[in-house]
DNA sequence: AGCTCGTCTGAAAACGGTTTCAGAAATTGT
DNA sequence: ACAATTTCTGAAACCGTTTTCAGACGAGCT
């Protein structure tokens, strides 16, 4: 009932603990292949704890993320996975509900369990990333930046970017009066992303009223409503972007509450794919990135920061994103607003 | 650098280890205060390493899931981390793509580093709850059942009772030629929505031919295949039953490759619910269940089962579903099947 | 003051490994 | 065959905590 130790392993093989433990490590000895039988018949296994205690080393990981139900953060969590799945580390993971409060409790009690972090810090102003730094403890920032930039290893996305793709292909498309559904602005993601929308606007000397950027907080809710509200504008945009998944998901019930047409009445654009965006009527054009790629590299650079002199200059990946476009977007209807702002007006 | 001990909080304190050890598990102790200022002073944090090597106990719980990024085990694992959240437990996770091989190797390591586990066995011919078992540790297996059932507190919904609410929706609406997707039939979901779609066709005596039946493994591509099959018959079903939510995204993406209508050519349900559902055109009708509900329940009855005398009968819990209805069944096409089936010819 | 009793304390022994150290055994060279 | 190596071995110390054990201290009683 009680797991086996190495003494018993010793005993059973005829040997001291020293030497079963040298051999379990890779040393030659003699007696190996008594030992390996008595492992075997035993099914022993050395206690973590045990190990962790001498060594100072935990053997595991922590990965800790906002929302594990958000695709893009599952998405992260299988890469990261992935690699660790190789060799010699476990996966704490712990959800934060977006809570700075619960991210604190969290990484607090983490800290002592393991030997690295990657960290989706709640928001910007989180001081969790230093806690890890005072503790020590290795770590790799995941999608959104510390308060403290450059001092952590990190990988991003090109926000900024994939915010300027999504507005460039509305203009090229004809559109002039495009609106954005905006995260939380202090998150990277939702900074950014924003930042792309306004600079890209701006470089097309397009000038759009304050009620164009509605905050969404990255909530399905949030966009839900957003919607709702660009559509009750007296001048309603002709497109939006939609600054992530969730929110896309409640801006299109609000579309389809009200009727609106996608793309005759309004195109859209979203950020992060997913399997049913194709399957939507029309199917949706959305920035898409690498997310499990993501999480790999981030496990890989964490791993390597925890090998390697920790020490070493902390880099700043930022990864590519694209445009992938299918039938959500066309041109603005010639008629101007009415049929649709009667139809906000429900 | 190095994290503080218990040794150092003494030395701060002005005590020995034993009182601070005593003072920290909550014993009266004249020191009290200092020791506190100490400990607040050296952010001492126990070692749980150290901790665990004492007691035999890790304050671990170990989540095992086929795949992350199936909407349904990362509610599952939300649910269950807003069990342990409260108090005392951390979370291992881990991914084992559903296949038994990696489910093995995982087991493998995390059984000396946990208290208890949550798994949802890859396949039902799958040694690792027996694993499990023999070691000792406590284990709560969700979704699917163990090859010797009955020895596992499990929890699990009414796959049967689902796939006939499903079927009897189809048939209430006037549809008898109804196909479904079926999942991996070695899996206890994908075992018990077939026999539910069998035994209620059978209790109305409708009689369909083999390949109304097509197996989709739980994957999306399965789903795609088979829907393309499925319509490609000479006589097609008017109804489709999809087993899972990953399949029907397959098969909705066949159905509008091949340009079917839904409702008016096709009738579809699927099996668990998401967001998008509702804003698929049409939305779809799902038999839904209480996902985060599912983790959580695993969780408390874990918890329940490690402080507990493990010895106790082991509990079995099926969860009820229910249909969602949206706009994706209709009564079956008057005309005979002329229109789909040259549609099903491409 | 002297005694008992109860409360609180520190030293020391675990827990299960790894590692150092010194010594034993095997190997090599002559 | 013997010394000089080299390789292998077991005893013991250690990692940071909890817990047992015995003893110190103070309070309460006569």
């Amino acid at each position: 009932m009680k797991p086996p130790t190495i003494t018993d392993v010793a005993q059973e093989a005829g040997v001291s603990v020293s030497t079963v433990s040298r051999h379990l490590r890779g040393d030659r000895v003699r007696a190996a292949e008594r030992i390996n039988r008595a492992v075997a018949r035993l099914r022993y296994r050395p206690s973590p704890a045990a190990q962790s205690l001498k060594s100072g080393k935990t053997g595991a990981v922590a990965l800790v993320v906002p929302d594990i139900t958000n695709p893009f953060f599952a998405a992260v969590v299988r890469g990261a996975e992935s690699i660790t799945a190789q060799g010699g580390h476990t996966i704490f993971l712990a959800n934060t509900d977006e809570s700075d409060a619960r991210e604190a409790e969290v990484v607090e009690d983490l800290i002592t369990r393991v030997d690295g972090m990657l960290l989706a810090p709640a928001s910007e102003n989180n001081p969790s990333p230093q806690r890890l730094a005072d503790a020590g403890v290795p770590t790799v920032l995941i999608d959104r930046e510390a308060p403290s930039t450059g001092r952590f290893d990190t990988v991003l996305i090109d926000n900024h970017g994939g915010a300027r793709f999504a507005i460039e292909h509305l203009l090229s498309n004809g559109h002039e009066r495009i609106a954005t559904i905006a995260g939380t602005v202090d998150s990277t993601p939702g900074r950014f992303r924003l930042e792309g929308y306004r600079d890209t606007l701006a470089a097309y000397s397009i000038e759009l009223p304050p009620e164009f950027v509605q905050p969404g907080g990255f909530k399905e809710h949030g966009g839900y409503q957003s919607m709702l509200r660009l559509l009750a504008l007296p001048d309603p945009p002709t497109a939006v972007f939609v600054a992530n998944n969730t929110m896309t998901i409640g801006a299109l019930r609000a579309i389809k509450d009200i009727g609106v047409r996608v793309p005759d009445d309004l195109s859209v654009v979203g950020f992060d794919d997913h399997p049913f965006s194709e399957i939507l009527d029309p199917p949706l054009t959305v920035i898409d990135r690498p997310m499990e790629e993501q999480g790999a590299l981030a496990m890989r650079m964490l791993l390597s920061r925890m090998n390697n002199d920790s020490s070493r200059i902390s880099r700043r990946v930022v990864l590519d994103v694209r445009l992938t476009e299918r039938a959500s977007c066309g041109p603005p209807r010639n008629t101007p607003m009415g049929a649709r702002r009667k139809a906000a007006r429900i």
